[in-house]
DNA sequence: AGACGAAGTCAACATGTGTTGGCCTACAAT
DNA sequence: ATTGTAGGCCAACACATGTTGACTTCGTCT
C-alpha cells in the first residue's frame, strides 16, 4: 500500500479540480487526471464510480456568504465585492462551475441552485418581495466580473487592482441590493 | 445537384451555429451538424476544411455598436443596454462565443479582440485615458447579464422584463461610461 | 506463518470522433 | 450524344475515451 486510500482519493480530487477548472468537462479526461496522480485510470473509477461522479465531487462549491447583518447598510456593496474576490481567489470550485456550467447541464443546475438559494437568502429583508430580482442583478454583475477576469482574462479587467474593483463595482451592488428604485442611489 | 452549393454551405453554417450555441464546441459533432442538414459528414469537411474551420465560420460576431455621438449623454447607459439586448436576441453568434469561449482558446481570444477593440473605441472620449477600464467595466456587466439570462438561465434574470433590465442596468453602464469617479453618479 | 483485504496494475472492449479517398450521379455546355 | 464538373454518398482508417474485469502486490491481523 503506497498511499492511504483516503489520501489517494483526495489527491485525485485535487487533480480533477485543477483540470476541470482549466479545461472544462469534456476536455478533462480520466486518463489525464490519473496521470497527474501517477496512478491507473481504473483507480479513479474505483473511488468515484464514473466521470460524472468525479465531476460532482469536484464541483461542490459554497459561497460562504458572511452574515451581512453586522455590516453597516451603506457598506454592503463593498463588503460583497471584497468577499467574492476573496472567495474566488482561494477556491477553484467557482472556476470549475463557470467553465463547465456552460456546456454541462448538471453544473448549470447547480449554479442556479447556489446563486438562487444562497444569494437570495442574504439579501436584506428590506425588499423581501424583490429578493429574487435583487439577487439576480447581483449575480449578473459578479458572475460577469468572474467571467471577464478569471476565464476570458480581458486585459483591462485583469489589470484592475483589487481596490479599483471594489471602488467601481461596490456602488453597483449597493444600488442593486438596497436602492428603493432603479434611479435612486 | 439537389442544392446549389452556396445554399448547402449556408445551411451547414446555420445548423452549426445552432449546435455550437446550444452544446458548445466539444459536444457539437460534425456528424450531428451534417445530419441536421440531411447531408453526409464529408460535405462539411469539403466546405469548411475541418472542425476548427467550421467553428471559425460560425463564431464570427459583430457588436455593431451604433454611433453613440448622436445620443444625449445622459441616455448612453440605457441606449447601450437596449442595443445589446437587441443584438443578442437576433444573432446566435454571441451565444456561440459565450458557450465555447470558456473551453476554446480561439473563441476566448476572439472575444477579447471584439470586446477590447469594438467596445473601447466606442467609449466617449471624455475619459480617453481610462477607455480600457471603462470598457472593461461595461463588459463585466453586459457579459454577466448574457451569461445569467441566456446561458445559465437563472430564473430571476430570465423573468425580468426588457424594461426592468434597462431601468436597472442602464444606470450602471451610465456610471461606468461617464461618471467622473466611482462614487459620483 | 498464513490469510485476508485493500491498493494498485494490466490488457482489453465498445463506442464515438475527426478525417480521408474513392465512387456515383445529375446537370449543363459543347 | 459526349464529356466535364460539381454536388453528394459510402466505407473505412486511426485514434481517443469511458469503462470493465481479472490479476498482482503488500501491509496487517490473527
Amino acid at each position: 500500500m503506497r498511499r492511504s486510500g483516503t489520501d489517494t482519493k483526495a489527491a485525485i480530487l485535487a487533480a480533477a479540480r485543477e483540470r476541470f477548472a482549466a479545461e472544462g468537462y469534456e476536455r478533462t479526461t480520466i486518463r489525464a487526471v490519473a496521470a497527474d496522480v501517477a496512478i491507473d485510470p481504473s483507480m479513479v473509477m474505483r473511488y468515484f464510480g464514473n466521470k460524472e461522479g468525479l465531476f460532482a465531487a469536484a464541483a461542490d462549491f459554497d459561497l460562504q456568504l458572511p452574515d451581512l447583518a453586522g455590516i453597516p447598510a451603506e457598506r454592503i456593496g463593498s463588503a460583497l465585492v471584497a468577499h467574492f474576490l476573496d472567495r474566488w481567489e482561494n477556491d477553484e470550485g467557482l472556476l470549475v462551475l463557470l467553465r463547465t456550467g456552460l456546456t454541462n447541464e448538471g453544473a448549470s443546475a447547480r449554479m442556479r441552485a447556489i446563486f438562487a438559494a444562497q444569494l437570495i437568502s442574504h439579501v436584506p429583508p428590506r425588499h423581501s418581495a424583490q429578493a429574487g430580482l435583487r439577487a439576480g442583478l447581483v449575480a449578473t454583475q459578479m458572475l460577469g466580473l468572474a467571467l471577464c477576469r478569471y476565464v476570458l482574462k480581458l486585459p483591462p479587467v485583469v489589470d484592475m487592482s483589487r481596490a479599483e474593483i471594489v471602488d467601481w463595482i461596490g456602488p453597483t451592488l449597493q444600488r442593486y441590493v438596497i436602492a428603493d428604485d432603479p434611479e435612486r442611489y
